[in-house]
DNA sequence: CCGTGCAGGTCGCTG
DNA sequence: CAGCGACGTGCACGG
């Protein structure tokens, strides 16, 4: 790992310019001002900051506060980077859509160049298709006396996640969904519709999810929609609630909020 | 700023204690795996990671690839710092909801701890609300003789973007989406037979966005309702497009395609 | 504090 | 390559 304080901005030119449109991160502290042109248009003015370019050419421009960086490219397609009059720019073209951002450095505190090595993987365990295989292998987490049909259904509407029958042999189409909001219900409603043409008969339209807000809840049954709430533990068997009720003894908290 | 490469891990310690819960920007860079068990539950096993805590006490854990971090924590309450058998332990809990993530430390490469300053705020135009002030300005963005009613007219299907009249006094309905998609046409139809209960005659709809693909067109069509583009150097005046067509002589693009 | 909808969303999968 | 939908979405704003 290479790592330099204070670097003159010759230093950090040349060590960007080797480095950046290499497989390295590049890790660059400083005072900046920050341009983005593309699909909108921002302006961040001078402040202390962190530019991160990683290993994929995602560049990111984080300031001291927010889980969100201020400035950013998901893949950069060209580098340039230029001395001007008392500052170094470093600028990031993407193609697809035509974006630039350019970072204006006025100081460097430092910078550093390293080969980080990651080859795991993250492993999830909570996500809607989750849901859609504990329904397949537990339909009774829905109702009694379901029986799946077809998952990923195909209909004119888009597909329908899980396209049952109940006890009574009545079609029962199933959105599943981890955050619904209104869009949800009308979508349900469409795939209800589009069923209801195909089969004819009673259909019932079902939404579950974790939780769902009592307006949406009243919106969705308007339309003769249900819903059926899940828990993760239904889910995930391994899984136990955070529990935050008593704190540990060697714990501290943050004073962020104290002033 | 305090920077220690290779410190111990009673050093790490002491100054993780000492300032992950106050307003700092620390960094860790190391060998470490991250627990997350929350809204959902996820394992990130062993490989080399950049830690940053923010002033505001976010928390991410970034990869050497990829513009998200592999594992986060958006606003922090409560942190907890233990060594343990080789190596350092840091956890951060969040309330509401509740969630937990557990970095295990085997190694760190190097720790940083500093005040960044940065007042300045971002400014983005191009914004949805951007667009809604450019047509309140200049209804002949819309089409010629269009004269705005009133802008987020509130309705039982919810808020309508802009109400307006066409040149023949035909009330018109236009419903702006940055990134339009089906369940954009079905509000925009549920605003359409909304406004149509209240108002009765002829009512038309109109999706504005930057831009719209063909299928959604289609559908959007089949209902009746009618497209219309918007520039971003309609709504922003000093707006120009990313020329990305001819490349400069200094540039240099990355090789992390090439293998 | 919760509810609601936008975002330069990003990302991954599928056709 | 574009379309489409999920996300531990995050985030800002309004009740």
């Amino acid at each position: 790992m290479e790592l330099i304080q204070n670097p003159s901005f010759e230093e950090a030119a040349e060590l960007l310019k080797e480095y950046l449109s290499r497989e390295y991160t590049v890790q660059v502290n400083g005072l900046c001002t920050v341009n983005y042109r593309g699909r909108a248009k921002s302006k961040l003015d001078r402040g202390e900051r962190i530019l991160l370019k990683k290993q994929d050419s995602a560049l990111l421009v984080h300031g001291p506060e927010n889980y969100q960086p201020k400035n950013w490219q998901p893949e950069v397609d060209s580098f340039k980077v230029e001395i001007e009059e008392e500052g170094l720019v470093l600028k990031a073209l993407r193609r697809n859509p035509d974006e630039v951002v350019e970072v204006f450095f006025d100081e460097i505190s430092f910078i550093t160049v390293d080969q980080l090595v990651d080859k795991s993987e993250l492993k999830i365990a909570g996500h809607e298709v989750d849901i859609h295989e504990a329904i397949e292998e537990n339909p009774e987490i829905v109702e009694d006396g379901l029986k799946v049909v077809e998952r990923e259904k195909e209909t004119d509407a888009g597909f329908i996640d899980v396209f049952a029958r109940d006890k009574d042999n009545v079609y029962v189409v199933i959105e599943v969904k981890r955050n619904p909001d209104y869009n949800t219900v009308l979508q349900l409603q469409r795939y209800v519709e589009e069923i209801d043409d195909e089969f004819q008969g009673d259909i019932r339209g079902i939404l579950m999810a974790p939780k769902l807000s009592e307006k949406i809840q009243d919106y969705l049954e308007e339309r003769g929609l249900e819903f059926v709430g899940v828990e993760m533990a239904q889910i995930i068997p391994s899984y136990e609630a955070v529990d935050n009720s008593q704190k540990g003894l060697s714990d501290f908290k943050p004073s962020h909020s104290l002033e």
